[in-house]
DNA sequence: CTGCATCCTTTGGGATACTG
DNA sequence: CAGTATCCCAAAGGATGCAG
C-alpha cells in the first residue's frame, strides 16, 4: 500500500487530493516526479520546449535568462538532455549539415508533464516563489 | 525578462502555457519550485501532510510506505521540516507534555502548493511514472 | 555547433550514537 | 518522542579543454 495521501494499510486506494483510485499504482507520484526530472534544470527545460524544438545552444541560453544568471555548463546540459531522451520525456533529431545542427523537442511523454507546468506557472504568477525565496523587485540592484 | 515558455526578449510576457500575464516576474517558476521543495523528501511530505497534522514519527513512517522501502534517518527528515518550516511552508506545534509531542500541518504557503501536487497525482494515477521508471507490476517479485 | 573527457568542489543523503 | 552530533559516502554540479 503506498502511502501518498493516504495512509491507511487497508483503505480503498483512492487519493484524498483528487478523488482518483490509485489502488493500481505502487509507487508515489510525488518521489517518482523527483527522480525523473529532478535537478536543477530539467523542468525548466520542459518548459522552454513546450512551444517547439530547439537547439542545444538554445536551450542553454534560454536556462539563463529564467534561471539566476549563470550559465549551464555544455557538459550539465548535454547530460541533462540524454538522461530525459532516455527516459522518453524528449525527442532528439540530428540534421546531416556542417556546422552540426541537433534538435530537441517533447515526447509524448514529456507532453504528459505540462498539465504539472501549467500549474506551476499559476502558482509562479501570484509571486508565491519570490515571496518564499525573497526575491527582490525593487527594479534595479541596490547600490 | 524571464525565459520561462516566452523566450523572446520583448514579448508581451504572457505565459503560452497558461495565458496569464508574467511580465512581473522575474524568476522562473519552474527553477523556483526545485529550489523550494527540491530533495528526495520534501513534495512527499507536503503530500501526506495535506489531510492534517501528523507527529514527527508519523511523517517518518508514512514516508516509508510510499517510498521504496528505505527509512528515512531521523538527521534527514529534522533537516526537511526545519527547512520547510523556515520557508514558512509548513506549522509546527509543539506541545508541552511528556513524552514530547510535535506536530507539523501545511501553513498557507504550503497549502497553495496543493493544485501542482494534485496535478502529479493525476498525472501518476495514469501509471506513466512507473512507465517511465520502469516500476514492475507483476505482484510479485520476479524469483 | 554539439558534445565528451578530466578534474575538482559542493551538496545531499545515510549510519550510528547520543541527549532533553 | 523528537531531535542533535559526528563521520562518511555518493551524486550533482561546475571549470576547462578538446574533438567530430
Amino acid at each position: 500500500m503506498m502511502a501518498l495521501d493516504n495512509d491507511t494499510d487497508h483503505g480503498p486506494g483512492v487519493s484524498l487530493l483528487t478523488g482518483l483510485d490509485m489502488s493500481h499504482i505502487t509507487l508515489c507520484p510525488a518521489i517518482a516526479f523527483g527522480k525523473i526530472v529532478g535537478g536543477r534544470y530539467k523542468l525548466h527545460i520542459l518548459c522552454v520546449l513546450h512551444r517547439g524544438p530547439l537547439r542545444f545552444g538554445e536551450i542553454g541560453r534560454s536556462l539563463v535568462k529564467g534561471g539566476l544568471g549563470k550559465p549551464i555548463t555544455p557538459r550539465i546540459l548535454s547530460r541533462e538532455l540524454k538522461d530525459m531522451t532516455e527516459l522518453g520525456l524528449l525527442h532528439r533529431q540530428e540534421f546531416l549539415v556542417v556546422p552540426k545542427k541537433v534538435e530537441y523537442s517533447l515526447a509524448p511523454r514529456g507532453r504528459a508533464l505540462l498539465p504539472i507546468l501549467s500549474e506551476i506557472v499559476r502558482w509562479g504568477a501570484t509571486g508565491a516563489h519570490e515571496d518564499i525565496l525573497e526575491i527582490r523587485k525593487t527594479g534595479h540592484w541596490p547600490r
